[in-house]
DNA sequence: ACATTAAGTGATT
DNA sequence: AATCACTTAATGT
């Protein structure tokens, strides 16, 4: 766990331009942090939310699933961002559509439902901020829907890995074909041959467990 | 040495 | 692009 005065200094360094001082004073008196291990379900298809996530540091994947439990991922939650669907489950008391994973270790103030609703009345960095975030959010399962519509498998996969590298801050990435498989709803086969034509045309360099990204256009 | 897991390949749909 | 059936190679116990 970690003292208040630490948590202060973490919540200034990323929030000290986004939200009034006030605000930040209210959250570090409401919010509770915690630190999450990698691989973790924050929140799942059905949950209903009481607590809303601050994402202080780390990275969360946010992941869509039908009803033969077909995964499919969407796009990613960094710093500084929040998730949209709680938003609009605290406010619609609806259940989670999607399915919320932490991809490495990760940060997080939890912010109780009761104060969201409270500080959108008090605070204008707040409204500004929820506002913000539903917009980008949009705006990324947009992204998601053209990815999935335009680009073909090779595409994707390229793109699935230049983002994943993008979030985790690192170029090398320690994950196995059948997990790639999995996050983009395919199978393992077509991901392995996929691979290897991207190696060829240099977009990528891989051993077992084990993938280079290179940077190249999509 | 043996079992398990990751990746490669050809054929079929 | 997906699935099957099978092989090869690396890794863990």
């Amino acid at each position: 766990m970690l003292k208040d005065n630490q948590l202060e200094v973490l919540l200034h360094e990323k929030f000290q331009y986004v939200f009034e001082a006030d605000l930040l004073k209210e959250i570090l008196k409401y919010g509770t942090f915690r630190e999450i291990e990698p691989d973790k379900t924050l929140m799942d298809i059905g949950d209903s939310i009481s607590q809303m996530p601050l994402l202080i540091s780390g990275s969360i994947k946010i992941i869509r699933e039908d009803k033969s439990g077909n995964e499919l991922l969407l796009y990613y939650l960094e710093v500084g961002d929040t998730c949209a669907m709680t938003i609009n489950c605290t406010m619609g008391k609806k259940k989670s559509e999607i399915r919320a994973v932490t991809e490495e270790l990760t940060k997080l103030i939890f912010i109780p439902v009761h104060k969201m609703d409270e500080w959108l009345v008090k605070f204008q960095t707040w409204r500004t901020f929820i506002l913000d975030s539903y917009n980008t959010r949009l705006m990324e399962a947009i992204d998601a829907i053209d990815n999935l519509a335009f680009h073909n498998m090779e595409q994707r996969i390229y793109k699935y890995l230049w983002d994943k590298a993008l979030v985790t801050g690192t170029q090398v990435l320690r994950l196995t074909h059948a997990q790639i498989a999995n996050d983009l709803n395919s199978s393992r086969v077509v991901i392995s041959r996929l691979m290897k034509k991207l190696e060829k045309d240099g977009k990528i360099k891989y051993d077992r467990n084990q993938i280079e990204v290179k940077k190249a256009e999509i």
